[in-house]
This record gives structure tokens, sequence and C-alpha cells, in this order.
RNA sequence: GGGCCGUUAGCUCAAUUGGUAGAGCUGCGGACUUUUAAUCCGUAGGUUCUGGGUUCGAGCCCCAGGCGGCCCA
């Protein structure tokens, strides 16, 4: 041990008492001989384990068996010669420990008092019974210390801030329920995601998160520097271009689930690091593509809440079952306004139907840009049943193929699930020469001042120049997946959420 | 980026017009062999986010900043 303290850490007397009190409480054990942080404890059972085999006993019942469980102590009930303590596992099981004078003695029962506090890690062994009451328990004849706990738990039964539980994520996990499941929810899902992809026959693939230019989306990327290359990197917005390369190769049904990042801001709905799921398929178009997403969420709900209407945060239920409803840009948009916007409606008149639906709109933005803000706006916002938004102005698409018939629309849709953005889809597009023209226009826009204009990236285009067979694809935010099943933010469906520094 | 709101004990929150900063739980001491947020008695715990200012006097008013939330862009 190194009694040499780093300059900046606090010193005991700066300590509010109740950490004081069990920082002593430690250095006492440790001066008696007692470790309270032992390498092993002789566990039998699991407070699981204990709940499933005794599920059904009388009140008042001496079972005779013998068991040694450990648990968190959650909460603590003492009678003189008689203690209660409530112990917790990792999955929320939770079981009565009795300890009584008669069972471990004067010397146990007295340690136990001035030794245990809340939140400690505790072994104890004995008889599974049941206490007058019924609660399942066990009467102790053995106890000890399985890891002391030097900070006091937050009160049980207060809602923790909202702040702390993001920031102590390790503190809101012990105390709510709730906070377990959402992990344990998420972790179904995107197992049923992987699923969904290999019984579909998909490969899952992973490419690369540092790259030399950032595309596939549009978004300003984090940058970086390698020291060996010399070289400027960014941290992926997206892995598009590099999942398009192994279509490409031959790998025709791919898919990764991974990390983006982008360096804006974070609201209910946005973090700057988000796991995304995208997927492209040989052969596939933005209809069949529309079918498989909603194949997969239908999936994912009824893998990890056993039903295709999931009840949200609130209360309400939402209802994933069935076919989705699906509008065209264009014409939802025109029956909001009610008067017709085309691909071919001039700048200026969306911009006066933006001005008479209080529409504040950056004066700068083209009729692509101006037709999205405005349908988002006036449709997407109010979008709360499952609905597919097909045909999106190409000129802000550089990435999909236009439309077989309609001209200046492409071959794209999103998918909006109770206002939100939560999945878009193409029909790829793969010839080179027109590609090449849209990333020298995304090109000219980065030269002008744009920073979240794709990069120009000439191995993309060398790879599509081999030939990309007819493909679709598509990406999901496999947080606002979450999202959409659950009803819960964002920041708490990630489990670490980026926080300023304290 | 703009506007509004919040920031007080370990936790959740009070504090009247600017006049001694309180409660519950937690903690500490004591009683209690069937408790379930145990109960009862006693008791401790504060740089009121930070720094300036106004005032006889500031948790409260003013200025600047930090952190957080909501709304807008």
């Amino acid at each position: 041990m190194n009694d040499e303290r780093v300059p900046d850490s606090p010193t005991d007397d700066d300590l509010p008492e109740q950490m004081r009190v069990r920082r002593e409480k430690r250095a006492r054990l440790l001066a008696a001989g007692v470790d309270p942080y032992p390498v092993e404890v002789p566990r039998t059972h699991t407070l699981a384990q204990v709940r499933a085999s005794y599920s059904e006993l009388a009140p008042d019942t001496a079972t005779g068996d013998r068991v040694a469980v450990t648990g968190r102590v959650m909460f603590i009930r003492n009678t003189g010669k008689l203690c209660f303590a409530t112990l917790r596992e990792g999955d929320g099981t939770e079981l009565q420990a009795m300890l009584s004078l008669n069972k471990v003695g004067e010397d146990a029962l007295s340690a136990w008092k001035a030794d245990v506090d809340l939140g400690d890690h505790v072994f104890v062994a004995g008889e599974v019974i049941t206490s007058r009451r019924g609660e399942l328990s066990v009467l102790a004849d053995e106890w000890r210390l399985a890891a002391k706990s030097l900070r006091p738990l937050p009160v049980a039964h207060k809602e923790l801030a909202e702040e702390t539980r993001i920031r102590q994520r390790y503190v809101d996990l012990i105390l709510r329920q709730q906070a377990r499941e959402t992990v344990r929810n998420r972790a179904a899902v995107v197992r049923s995601l992987r699923e969904s992809f290999h019984s579909r026959g998909f490969t899952e693939v992973e490419t690369p998160m540092l790259q030399t230019m950032h595309g596939g989306a549009t978004a300003r990327p984090f940058a970086t520097h390698s020291n060996a290359l010399d070289a400027e990197l960014f941290l992926r917005i997206a892995p598009e271009l590099y999942l398009k390369r192994c279509v490409v190769g031959g790998l025709e049904k791919v898919f990764e689930i991974n990390r983006n990042f982008r360096n804006e801001g974070s609201d209910s709905s946005h973090s700057p690091e988000f796991a995304m799921l995208e997927y492209y398929e040989a052969y596939a178009t933005y209809d069949s593509n529309a079918v498989m997403t909603r194949e997969l969420i239908q999936e994912a709900a009824l893998a990890a809440f056993g039903s295709l209407t999931v009840t949200l945060a609130d209360g309400t239920d939402y209802d994933l079952s069935g076919e989705w409803t699906t509008l065209t840009m264009y014409g939802s948009l025109s029956d909001a306004l009610g008067e017709e916007v085309t691909p071919e409606t001039p700048v200026d008149v969306l911009r006066k139907h933006a001005d008479a639906h209080g529409a504040e709109l950056d004066p700068k933005l083209g009729h692509g840009k101006l037709i999205e803000e405005l349908w988002e706006h006036l449709v997407g916002n109010d979008l709360y049943a499952p609905t597919f938004v097909r045909d999106f102005p190409i000129e802000t698409s550089p990435l999909t193929r236009q439309h077989r018939s309609r001209p200046g629309v492409a071959e794209k849709w999103d998918l909006y699930v109770r206002g939100f953005e939560l999945a878009t889809g193409y029909s790829e597009l793969v010839d080179p020469v027109v590609e090449r023209e849209r990333l020298e226009d995304q090109a000219r826009l980065g030269a002008a001042g744009d920073d979240e204009a794709m990069q120009l990236d000439e191995d993309f285009l060398r790879a599509l120049e081999y030939g990309m067979p007819p493909s679709g694809g598509v990406g999901m935010g496999v947080d606002r997946l979450l999202m959409a099943l659950t009803g819960l933010g964002i920041r708490e469906t990630i489990l670490f959420p980026q926080v300023r520094p304290e």
C-alpha cells in the first residue's frame, strides 16, 4: 500500500461524515484482521435460485436446507436480537437475510450491526426459512462482508435527479430496475437484429471507424490525426461507402452494427456518438428493403417485448403490427399546403409557403432542402404511427438513384415513428459517372464552406467503376430503434451518454 | 447560437417583504427476537454552484461565469 497522497486527493477531514464513517469502518476491519474485500466467498446459490426452489412455502416454515448466498444490502431493519436485511443481486432479485442472536451468537450479531451499511455486498449462509409474515429468508448461522461500500447510496424511495442518473449510471443501475431492464432490452433488440440478418443469409462486416475521407452522410465529423501516417483522419459519420465496396466485391448481403460519430450537439433524439445499423443487398430496391426493414423492427419487438404492441415509458401502447402507411414526400406536403408542389416548384414559391406557415428557414436553402424542411415542419413531426415517406428531392440525396419514372425525385424513403426519423432506405446509385457528378457537387459545396458536405472519395468511385450490382441499402439508428420501442429519450437508451466533464 | 427555468445537508426538497438556513430519509448514540421505506428516544450534518457588486444585513436583489433542463433556430 502507498501512503503518498496525490496532491488533489481529498483528505479524510474533507469528507462528509457518512463517507468518513465508512472509511473508518474499513480501516478498523483491516486492523482487526478482517478483509473487507475478500478474494472469494463460498456462495452455493444465487438469490434467484433460492427463490425458484422455494416459491411456495407457507409462513413460518423451516426447510432444514442450508444455502450460502450473496447480495447487496438494500434495506436494514434491526430489532435488538434479530436483524433483517434485504439483499439484492445483479438481475434485481431480492431475498431477505435474518440474523438471530441464538443462531449467529453475540459477536457475529454485534459485528453485523457495527460493520454493515446500506450498499455493502455481504455473504450470508444459513437455513432457508420463511418468516412469520411469510417472507422467504436465509436465517444466518454465518455471515461475512463480501465487499464494503464506501459511499452512501442515494435514498432508495426518492427518484434520483436525471443528471445524476446519467453521470453516475452505476448508481442508477443499482437503484432502478427500469435502468437495468433498458440495458437488457437493448441487448435483446440488437441480438434480434443480428439473428434476423443471419436467418436471411446476410454477412456481418466491420468497416473502418477511422477514415481518411468523411462520406456516406452529410454531417460535421470529428477530426483527428495519425502520427504514424502524419495524416488527418476522421471518425466515421457513416459506414455506407465501405459497405458498398463490399457489395462491389461480391458480398451481396452485408450488414454492420457499429458506432458513428457526428460533431454536433445532443438533445432528446441526438447524440454525438450513436449506434448505427446499415445493410445492403444486391438486387434489392427501396420497395423490397422497406418490407425487410419493417420485418426487422417487428421481429425485434417480438423478441424483446413479446408483442407487436409495445408499452411506452408514458404508459401508452404503440402498435407496430401489420403493414405500415406509405406517403410520398411531395404528395403529403401538397396535401398539407392545400396546393400542389412538385420538383419543378420554384424556390420563391416554396419560401412563400414557409413564411405563410411560420417556418423560419435559412434564406440560402435550395429547392431540395426547402422541401425537406417544410415537409418536416408540416408533416413529419406529426406522423405518429410508423410511416414510410418516399421519393425525396434528388439534389439532397447524392448517393441515391434517380426515380425510375418520376423526374426530379430519388428512390429514397425515410421511416418516421412518433414524429422522428428512425431509418432511411435507397435504391442505390451505382452509375459511377453520375456518382462522380454528385460527389463533385458535394465537393463544391464543401469548398464554398459547407462543413457538412461529403468529400470526393476517389477510391469509392474506383470501386463503383468495377461495377456494383443494382442494390438496395438501409440505415437505421439503433438508439432510435430503442427509443421507438420504449418511448425513452436517447440518453436513457445509451448506457453512458456523453456529458460535459464535471 | 437565442430565450426561459433550475442549482441549498449524503439523497429528495423547503425557506414569507432582503432579517438566526429547515424537513423527511440517510448517518451517529440508545431501546427492541418477526421486520418489509420497521418503530420509539436522543443527536450530528451547510463554502446555499463560483466570482464580483448593492445593502446595516443577501440563499433571496444586480453583473459575469460554470453545470443542467425545456423551448426556439
